[in-house]
RNA sequence: GCUUCCGUGGUGAAAUGGAUAUCAUGACGGUCUUCGGAACCGUUGUUCUAGGUUCGAAUCCUAGCGGAAGCACCA
């Protein structure tokens, strides 16, 4: 047990069990390494002043924690402020070794991120997805899970059809072109991308006043849902294109996501799961969907979610909307992935309403699927604005995810200059695409998840104060000092006063224990900051190593590594790489 | 119109109902013959409005104002 629990067991013990009091790390480190408001609780229930109370329980509370707690006091209106002793603070930064357990611990957790349309290039919101996803993935990871990662890309829709339409017009992409992007020769990749996403906006802007247009263009997708549906391919030339656009994307999709630092373990396309949703609807028709106007087959909901509202899950085509491909996703994820425990997905925002709905009906299909609703759960991102007349002018209106990350690196070559100079072309491409992400990353994650940000490259993206490279410094200058002193064996020494910065590592368990259970990013950057800002003072105000001072140089070496450590486990659930030099 | 989400210094953000609302940036002023200045120290400045609940409200409730998104055959 450690000095947390202890305290909060022993509190349980005098309080009793029906007082539900806070044991927290107090903002300000003069009110001590932990605090609690037991005494406002007890003193409601004996009508007492929350002084009273507090003063009462002290006694008690100093005898039985007598061998961790330095000092107990009251403060402010009725605080009770524990002050742990040096030496147990050092302890437990000592052994803060284990793996921390947490509710994921020994759960299997599927997690969808990162679904790319694979008639549309890889663009922002799909970068800003990635990153709250691997976030995810990593947390949960962290937190013990069994973690399966996977994409689901949109390969099937209306507005994929007039893709194709505006391809064949064209008169498609030449079989030569195909070739070369299949044998992995990029040549013409990004011009290739950006013909069909170029496409794929055309498609979507052609004139809807024009009846021979539409019912050429539904043609085409009748014809790409029945062969898909049946598996048997007629190979009609519609197909044949759209099997081929797919397939380049599908490859420029794997290479974006390994040049972010990304990687899914496994693709459910949605052309594999439209007859599946399908069938489930017309199964459950009427009992639970109804037929709507021309022939479409809908879903009321109750009268009381007013928050709902009535949609269509099979259009008068016969095909199946969005609503009813996820309804065939969620069954191929709770039949295919073994034992699920919980299932997450991350989506725009924009798809909250969207997901109510598919979940609402999900529940009522009887069988197992209360039990797979319940186990479902999304995880909605905000959406990255812009602000700053830099990216906006250079990137216009729907800026692709390595444009993006393409400005932000020429940021960093302007700013590092001649720090790196001494390293390798290949060292510093490396090293610019990382502190560009690092950027990005945190750009993201210092907000909760959920909220749309405003990105403004000239404040957002600031490589000073509180900024990914910050972090990534801080830690690179701890590695320096490692170096620096590689003779000599890091080790705790107990005559010299405990740093705030000791105090502050203490906390970095329970802290990441919580970032992983509420999935809370932003809890992680924030305490990261606090880490390498003490560091940074410490290092300021104290010089490490000291020619003579054996003791002291071992000790100071120990605090140094402990930082190291939590920089890099802390960076590491963000997707940051932790260079040992930048 | 209905529904949902949001409103914190000039700017971007943080804060299980808890203490004097935290951090960065900006501006201004400092630190350096030291192990990495992408650093450190100081000054400046904030909870949309009006009620309510509470020992205690940025947080919960009500009303208003302002912003964003969604609302039947797109994903």
């Amino acid at each position: 047990m450690n000095s947390y629990e202890i305290i909060k067991s022993k509190l349980e013990e005098i309080t009793g069990k029906d007082v539900n009091f806070s044991l927290s790390q107090p903002e300000d480190l003069l009110h001590g390494d932990y605090a609690t408001n037991a005494a406002f609780i007890i003193s409601k229930i004996e009508k007492t002043t929350p002084l009273l109370s507090a003063e009462n329980l002290i006694p008690k509370l100093q005898e039985s924690l007598k061998d961790i707690v330095e000092k107990i006091e009251v403060a402010g209106p009725g605080f009770i402020n524990f002050f742990l002793k040096d030496e147990i603070i050092r302890e437990e930064n000592k052994k803060s070794e284990t793996k921390i357990m947490t509710k994921y611990t020994g759960k299997n957790i599927l997690v969808e991120h990162s679904s790319p349309n694979l008639f549309k290039p890889f663009h922002i919101g799909h970068l800003m997805n990635n990153i709250v996803g691997e976030f995810v993935t990593r947390a949960t990871k962290e937190g013990g899970a069994n973690v399966t990662t996977l994409s689901f890309p949109s390969d099937i829709s209306l507005g994929i059809a007039k893709a194709v339409y505006i391809l064949q017009k064209d008169g498609g992409l030449s079989k030569q072109t195909f070739n070369e992007l299949h044998s992995g020769e990029f040549t013409h990749q990004t011009e290739v991308i950006n013909y069909l996403g170029e496409c794929y906006v055309r498609g979507v802007g052609l004139s809807e006043n024009n009846p021979e247009l539409e019912a050429e263009i539904k043609d085409i997708a009748k014809t790409l849902y029945t062969e898909i549906e049946s598996g048997q391919l007629n190979n009609s030339a519609g197909y044949q294109l759209w099997n081929n656009v797919r397939h380049v994307n599908t490859v420029y999709f794997e290479y974006v996501l390994e040049s972010i630092g990304s990687k899914l373990g496994k693709t459910i396309f949605e052309s594999e799961v439209a007859k599946v949703g399908k069938d489930i609807v017309l199964k459950n028709t009427p009992a639970i969907f109804t037929e709507g106007e021309r022939g479409a087959i809908i879903y009321i909901p109750d009268e009381d979610r007013k928050d709902l509202n009535t949609s269509v899950f099979i259009n008068s085509e016969g095909h199946p909307t969005y609503e009813a491909k996820d309804i065939g996703l969620i069954e191929k994820k709770f039949t295919e992935y073994g034992i699920v425990d919980e299932s997450l997905f991350i989506t725009d925002n924009e798809q909250v309403h969207h997901f109510k709905i598919v979940l609402d009906a999900g529940s009522k299909l009887g069988g197992e699927w209360p039990d797979r609703i319940a186990k479902s759960k999304h995880i909605p991102h905000g959406r990255m604005l812009f602000k700053g007349a830099k990216m906006s002018s250079r990137l216009g209106d729907v800026p692709l995810a390595l444009d993006v990350i393409g400005v932000v690196e020429e940021e960093v070559r302007e700013r590092a200059g001649e720090k790196i100079a001494h390293l390798t072309e290949e060292e510093k491409k490396k090293l610019e695409r990382d502190i560009a992400l690092s950027a990005l990353r945190i750009a993201v994650l210092r907000s909760k998840p959920g909220l749309n940000i405003n990105f403004d490259p000239e404040t957002s993206l600031s490589f000073e104060g509180d900024s990914g490279p910050y972090l990534m410094y801080t830690h690179a200058r701890c590695s320096s000092l490692l170096e620096k002193g590689i003779d000599i064996l890091p080790i705790w020494s107990n005559d010299i006063e405990v740093t705030n910065l000791e105090k502050e590592l203490l906390h970095f368990e329970r802290e990441l224990i919580c970032v992983c259970e509420e999935l809370a990013p932003q809890k992680l950057v924030t305490y990261l900051f606090s880490i390498a800002q003490l560091f940074n003072a410490y290092y300021a105000s104290t010089q490490i190593i000291v020619e003579g001072d054996d003791i002291g140089n071992a000790h100071r070496l120990m605090i140094v590594k402990r930082t190291k450590k939590v920089l890099k486990k802390g960076l590491y659930v963000l997707g940051i790489e932790a260079p040992e030099k930048m």
